[in-house]
DNA sequence: ATGAAAGCGCTAACAA
DNA sequence: TTGTTAGCGCTTTCAT
């Protein structure tokens, strides 16, 4: 165990202190530690030597003020309650680690201010880019991020108008396939089981989708039942028996997440109802923990580590080109899982 | 695609564009933008309708410099991969939030070497404090820790020595507790499932217990399987089916993680294994997100969330106060539920 | 209550 | 290949 004994010094170590103790300028132990310029090899260990005995670490904050350059990325996303965003964050974070980005996060619970607030506070910190959910913000938030200068992705839902760049699906159209697929089953009294919609825009998109194709097939939806907060697989379970309660001859049940709806085929097997023939079950997600749940639950994958990639992949290329507007418009094709709890 | 006309490429904004705009020093406009010293109301208020007109946004990387104080926190993590760490985020963001410090993530994906390079970057940053998962690091990552100057709090885990503070439970205690209700409760042929352990040290920790604690009641592990990647869900079914058709007689599934527990039990309900008459079950986290599943399933909570918002509590004391270390230990009861796969 | 001057620790640009 | 000189945009300190 070779421990290099730094002192425990009060004031942190700075260029200077590896400088002396290797008797090089400053500048070029700079430029040995970034790996700049040309530097003799014997100065190059020398610096090095000098610097890991001492254990310096070098003041980011400094040189990021002096560069102009700071290789932080802002990610603002409305939760990490659920699996969604964790996932989002996990294909950023792959993305970017080749690279030198890295993300840093706020976290805005599905609430305007927040967001706004969020985003100042993370563009105060001059970051090379945004990552941000979603098309709907507030004014302030929009002049911010069109005024910011730097490329900004919004992500998960391509319907609208983004400030710059977009990635994600529609959910629109994910609820438009879906309902297609319910009314070619054969279902005829379909309930809306999901969260309160009022900020989650993405959902109320799906929902809006989903009725106006049934409403093509002279459809409606017949039921709807809400949550917020909570265990999902408990109120997936809630609401279903309230709805088949209240609404006994409802043959389809469309969740707004996965979660719910296994809570909700869970209720149903346990009451002897019988899936996909009595009632017909859909989610969407594509959590991927759940795919060992059987009858497999019929799903749209929202590719949310392929959107958590691909809007990285913006901001690096951007970075590395020195741009500040990208103005890509990828939109993923969801997949469809037809699963066990739907009949075909 | 349409493209918006913003003004690329603007010099951003500077307090001196500000003071301009408002006929006031730099430092005045400086005062009144951070709520600092005295400045009259009428100042005040000339100030902050320029800096909103102009549309300013602060430069923290210029004022961390100047201020010596970043009021970041570092918080390192295995992964995002399973909601035990994202629990564990919400938790201190929630914490932080009332107050001026913000979570700055890193993710380590169980490596050590990324772990010290997490860490080395995340110091360059001069973070006010680090919350970092487990008590295990690499001799130059403890070096770091301990001569960074400033509060570190290790989490998750207590069974082994802090360099500064540690909040978490203990996972040998976790397994020993387990080994009792299972042999209190009469199993005596025992199968451990778990994560492919030589790094996941927590697992290995909960395992040990477990072991000891049956050794002293004479029983010991008959049969073991492990895992690492994959659908959670799935593997659990997987684990449990080779588990069982090797060992016919096993009649106790000790699971790493409530998730392949889950996977598990379905896989029992499939097969018409009576639980927990003929086999007992049991996981570990307390998944919120599984209370829907019945029978419910054994396990034992390892308070994330509390483990997060104590660790940003002892961050946000620390750094109100100045202090650069803390010394605390926390040690916290991990709940115990019996749920219904497992005899009492 | 307000302002002027002097850095914070580093890097860009230029000089040697 | 190496060193010198100016800042980066803000806050600290001290003067007014």
């Amino acid at each position: 165990m070779t421990d290099t004994q730094a002192p425990r010094q009060r004031r942190p170590l700075t260029l200077r202190d590896v400088s002396e103790a290797s008797g090089v300028s400053e500048m070029t132990v700079s430029r040995v530690l970034r790996n700049r310029g040309d530097v003799s090899q014997a100065t190059r260990e020398r610096v090095q030597e000098a610097a890991k005995r001492l254990g310096y670490v070098p003041n980011k904050i400094a040189g990021a003020l002096a560069s102009q350059r700071v290789n932080l990325v802002a990610v603002i996303i409305p939760s990490m309650k659920n699996m969604v965003f964790p996932e989002v964050m996990t294909g950023i974070s792959e993305t970017l680690e080749s690279g030198p980005l890295q993300p840093v996060v706020g976290i805005t619970h599905y609430k305007p201010e927040r967001e706004e607030a969020v985003l100042y506070e993370m563009l105060s910190w001059r970051p090379s880019g945004v990552i941000i959910a979603g098309l709907e913000h507030s004014d302030a938030a929009r002049a911010m991020l069109a005024n910011a200068g730097i490329p900004i992705v919004e992500i998960m839902d391509t319907d609208g108008e983004p400030v710059d760049s977009v990635v994600g699906i529609s959910h629109r159209r994910a609820g438009i396939e879906m309902a297609q697929q319910i009314s070619g089953a054969g279902y005829k009294k379909i309930a809306f089981l999901g969260t309160k919609m009022p900020l989650d825009h993405r959902a109320r998109k799906r929902f809006e989708g989903l009725t106006n194709a049934l409403a093509k097939e002279g459809l409606e939806i017949s039921d709807q039942e809400f949550y917020s907060g909570g265990s999902a697989l408990e109120k997936g379970r809630e609401m279903t028996e309230a709805v088949l309660k209240r609404t006994p001859d409802i043959d389809f049940l469309y969740y707004s997440n996965d979660m719910i709806a296994a809570g909700g085929l869970l209720y149903c097997l346990d009451n002897g109802i019988d899936v996909p023939g009595q009632v017909g079950i859909a989610g969407f997600n594509g959590i991927e923990l759940l795919d060992g749940i059987k009858p497999q639950i019929a799903t749209m994958d929202a590719c949310r580590r392929e959107v958590g990639a691909k809007a990285a992949e913006i901001i690096a290329k951007c970075t590395e080109a020195g741009q500040s507007f990208a103005g890509k418009r990828i939109e993923l094709e969801p997949r469809l899982t037809i699963g066990q709890t739907l009949l075909r």
